[in-house]
DNA sequence: AAAGCGCACAACCGCGATTTC
DNA sequence: TGAAATCGCGGTTGTGCGCTT
């Protein structure tokens, strides 16, 4: 068969050098049922690492960086599988603005998340957004609106989770975040999320510069740790990321025609989860628009 | 019904860093 | 101590699948 020929290639090692011993075929693409028993096989009787030796020892006519990468980003018990959850979404968003595009980094501080699952993520989400936007993903102004409106509105969305699900199912839920919401709600949301991260005590968090310079344990001390900002030195609390505003969105309409708002999906991969649907990207797409109008203005 | 298209994600590649011999 | 081997990261590509036209 034709595909199966195209995946074998000669043998090179990861400096893609020619084999030198033989001339070894090493298999590409999809991984087979049996090799993924094989490797997970032989990880287990032998454990893992030296993974051309590891591919050799155990069969595969794979390279030692494809095992490593299977094993890593698919075959490990650790992985977790299934949608981003938002406060998964929340996460990243943070730490991409700490960080960028330091995949492995972010992905230590979302357990069971790999650099490949978060980077696919990122690109094909957060990336897809800012290119409808017609809006560079660096720039200031994508960022704003990341910070000032998508994270707070995570943030609100969490926390209107947690209170449907804390709450009696025949309870109008009146702390349901509208966008109309004021400082008030902010602070009240922010005193809940306080709540809501703080894990432990006081005395376990660390300083506000530990969060990159000590390399706090990324899972345990998360909490505590996540809104401390090692570049400002400030600490991060979800009000920060609040920016009550004016907006008038009765007024919003597009007069430019640069922005087809409507046509973009309604039932964004970044609400699922579990999540209902509702205009959350069209609303913020909204204050972005007049944003970008303002600028334009 | 089928062709086209876009999305999501698995897998590959290149290269610098680190480890081993 | 230097060369070779290995590891790990970030960028990119390939492909299957579902949706739209």
């Amino acid at each position: 068969m034709a595909i199966e020929e195209s995946m074998v290639v000669k043998g090179r090692d990861n400096n893609n050098n020619i084999g030198s011993e033989e001339e070894m075929d090493f298999r590409r693409g999809p991984w087979t049922v049996d090799e993924d028993l094989s490797l997970i096989n032989f990880i287990a009787n032998h454990g893992e690492g030296r993974w051309n030796t590891l591919a050799r020892s155990a069969g595969l006519k794979r390279t030692g960086k494809s095992c490593r990468l299977r094993w890593l980003n698919y075959l490990h018990p650790d992985v977790r599988r299934g949608h981003i959850t938002l406060e998964e979404q929340l996460l990243i968003l943070e730490l991409h603005n700490q960080w960028g595009n330091r995949w492995s980094k972010i992905a230590q501080y979302l357990p069971g998340r790999t650099d490949n699952e978060i980077k696919n993520y990122w690109r094909t989400r957060v990336q897809k957004h800012a290119k409808h936007l017609k809006c560079d993903i660096n720039s200031k102004q994508f960022k704003d609106t990341m910070r000032y409106l998508w994270m707070p509105r995570l943030v609100e969305r969490i926390e209107s989770a947690a209170v449907t699900a804390t709450t009696v199912p025949t309870t109008v839920n009146k702390s349901s975040p509208t966008l109309s919401t004021t400082t008030n709600n902010a602070y009240t949301y922010s005193n809940n999320l306080s709540k809501k991260f703080e894990v432990g005590n006081s005395s376990t968090a660390a300083s506000s510069n530990t969060f990159e310079t000590n390399e706090v344990s990324p899972i345990s001390d998360l909490s505590t740790d996540y809104y401390n900002d090692p570049i400002s030195g400030n600490n991060h609390n979800p009000q920060d990321y609040y920016q009550p505003s004016e907006v008038n969105y009765d007024y919003i309409t597009s007069p430019y025609g640069l922005f087809d708002f409507q046509a973009m999906e309604p039932n964004t991969p970044w609400i699922q989860s579990g999540d209902t649907p509702d205009n959350f990207w069209n609303v913020d797409h909204q204050f972005l628009q007049q944003q970008l109008m303002n600028d334009i203005m």
